[in-house]
RNA sequence: GCGCCCGUAGCUCAACUGGACAGAGCAGCGGGCUUCUAACCCGCAGGUUCCGGGUUCGAGUCCCGGCGGGCGCGCCA
């Protein structure tokens, strides 16, 4: 890549001027190369003489001279020339471009992939809430964040589990079968109070509905209690199953479904309990057993057993033995989490690293929450109350590009916002259908050549000269770069304002140069580089999982 | 009170983790289809990067102190 070949060549550059007494470093501790914004500054540009300044005791400008005097030629290097506080910029003939378009029609949708993860296992463990209920939205964007860095970390070779953790015990679920039972009594005309922290959606009516169609009136006499029971064993599957089906509809497929039950029934919590007292990080106070998580880096120190009731561990303690049994599955461990769950991250480092886990190995992903808007209205998005924003709605009513571009277009970092109204309405906008026009409108292009039987011949890249071109070509060249930096810092929003930004200028191409013409040479090329911005937009599109549609009718607009 | 995230154009967001004159989309104004899809393109306008200090060749980005918003800080998960 060039980004490696310059930097060499500018470490020769050092290394000759110190060799001839010009420079006193012979090796510089960092050479960074970088695109520069403005084109007048080449196209690559690096600032090792202004981050040499200080050693060398001297002007970064008289650094950069010594710099360049010595740089070998190389034949794709044009001219490099010193600017500014001391940039060394490079302008670099177009075949470094050429050759760059042609490794895409080679490598076709490995363009952009590497193996850089030697296949690291990587366990992707997201979306994961209680089976309560149905997705929301801040699930929804779990789940596209979450699927989409596993689609990172696939193209970059590693080895890639996509999980999901069901805490399929405690007390939200008693409340939650409580809940389904008093909708069951209530439909057999024995109204019942939901408890007061139960779950009041419409939804668990549903439960109630089919559970009453398959089992009848059986638990008519049944203590209310017991029921509670019955209902959260009958009611659990359920749920199970309708988050599993909203996720394949968002095309997010789990590679592992692990219940905490699983957990109890193989005593591993008890295990766990044990190793930890066993390493001396354990005390009781209140009748309650603590971890001294203080010690190790936690705010405060947690509760591992309660001091009341039946004695049961806190969710902790299962998530200890749970992480336990990923770090067996996987050499690294993502876990994607909303931020009112930020908290959570140094308890179970401090855990896992009593356990013999080296906290390195788990990384917690944050992500802001999701205020959806409809017609300048939030939406709200409390559960228990039931008034919610549905994952399956959101897709009926948007589509799945539509969503999952939404959902994962905008950092992580950043309080998602977003008007309902203004993704359907301002469907010719939207982002996503301007990147997939694109992708759209250059097949368009190709089944024209087809149709108007034009034959291509040997492809010279030197016909590519206008503005436009050139500068769809620098475009392409930088998906590699981008796919690398969303990989590393997971963060998908990259690939999607990347998309944008090669769509834009294909669009421009398009308008300044026609593709099929009477001169063949011209054509062809056109028409390769076409197909290359077809097949990037397309990678791009795939590692968000959004499709790349071949046609996009106008009559299909409302 | 403590911790995490955020504060950039009227609105929604970028700025490759310290680089050169801070960029896109929407909204506004004005242009462009006889030709491969106008779901597009071009131009204009829009900024004290919340405020105040500091670090250095160089700060939207890092540090300190404020202000404002979101989320946590239960023996819920």
């Amino acid at each position: 890549m060039i980004e490696r070949d310059l930097r060499a060549l500018v470490r020769e550059a050092v290394a000759h001027a110190h060799d001839a007494g010009d420079l006193k470093t012979a090796e510089p501790p960092l050479v960074t190369v970088e695109q520069p914004q403005r084109r007048e500054h080449g196209d690559w540009t690096t600032n090792v003489a202004m981050t040499l300044a200080k050693v060398e005791g001297r002007k970064p400008r008289e650094i950069a001279d010594a710099i360049v005097k010595h740089m070998p030629q190389r034949d794709w290097v044009q001219k490099v020339e010193i600017a500014g506080a001391g940039f060394i910029n490079f302008h670099l003939s177009n075949i470094w471009l050429h050759d760059t378009v042609s490794r895409v029609l080679e490598l076709t949708d490995r363009f952009g992939a590497s193996s850089e993860g030697e296949g690291t296992r990587v366990n992707v463990e997201f979306v994961s809430i209680n089976p309560t209920g149905p997705l929301h939205l801040g699930s929804a964007r779990n789940a596209a964040l979450g699927d989409c860095v596993a689609r990172l970390l696939v193209f970059h070779g590693f080895d890639v589990t996509r999980e999901y953790y069901f805490n399929d015990t405690g007390g939200q679920m008693t409340n939650f079968g409580l809940s389904v039972a008093a909708r069951y009594l209530e439909l057999l005309g024995k109204p019942t109070e939901i408890p007061e922290d139960g779950y009041k959606g419409e939804y668990i009516k549903d439960y109630a509905q089919q559970i009453l169609a398959e089992d009848g009136d059986r638990y008519k006499e049944t203590q209310l209690e017991e029921l509670g029971e019955i209902m959260r064993e009958r009611a659990v599957p359920l749920v199970k199953d309708r988050i599993r089906a909203s996720l394949e509809q968002f095309r997010v497929v789990m590679d592992v479904w692990f219940n905490e039950r699983d957990l109890y029934e193989q005593g591993k919590v008890a295990a766990v309990i044990d190793q930890l007292e066993a390493a001396g990080y354990v005390y009781e106070k209140d009748g309650a057993k603590w971890l001294k998580a203080t010690e190790l880096g936690d705010s405060r120190d947690r509760v591992l057993v309660r001091s009341f009731g039946a004695k049961q561990p806190t969710y902790l303690v299962p998530d200890f033995a749970y992480h336990l049994d990923k770090a067996s599955r996987s050499d690294q461990m993502i876990v994607v989490l909303g931020a009112d769950h930020h908290g959570q991250g140094p308890s179970l480092k401090a855990g896992m690293q009593v356990l013999g886990v080296d906290p390195e190995r788990i990384e917690v992903l944050i992500y802001q929450w999701v205020h959806m808007m409809r017609d300048g209205v939030e939406v709200s998005m409390g559960k228990r109350a039931g008034t919610f924003e549905s994952l399956d709605g959101f897709v009926d009513e948007v589509g799945v590009d539509a969503a999952r571009y939404t959902l994962v277009s905008t950092s992580s970092d950043t309080t998602l916002k977003f008007d309902v109204e203004d993704i359907k309405k301002r469907t010719l906008e939207n982002p996503v259908y301007y990147v997939q026009y694109g992708h759209a409108r250059i097949a368009s292009i190709l089944r024209h050549a087809a149709e108007q039987g034009v034959v291509e011949g040997d492809i010279v890249w030197d016909e590519l000269r206008e503005e436009a071109e050139i500068e769809l070509m620098r475009a392409i060249q930088n998906f590699e770069d981008v796919v690398h930096v969303a990989m590393r810092q997971r963060a998908p929003y990259r690939v999607a304002k990347y998309a944008e930004e090669l769509a834009r200028h294909f669009h421009r191409f398009y308008t300044d140069c026609r593709v099929v013409t009477e001169d063949d040479k011209l054509t062809t090329a056109r028409l390769a580089l076409s197909r290359a911005t077809k097949q990037v937009l397309a990678n791009a599109l795939g590692l968000l999982g959004v499709e790349a549609p071949e046609r996009m009718d106008r009559d299909e607009l409302e």
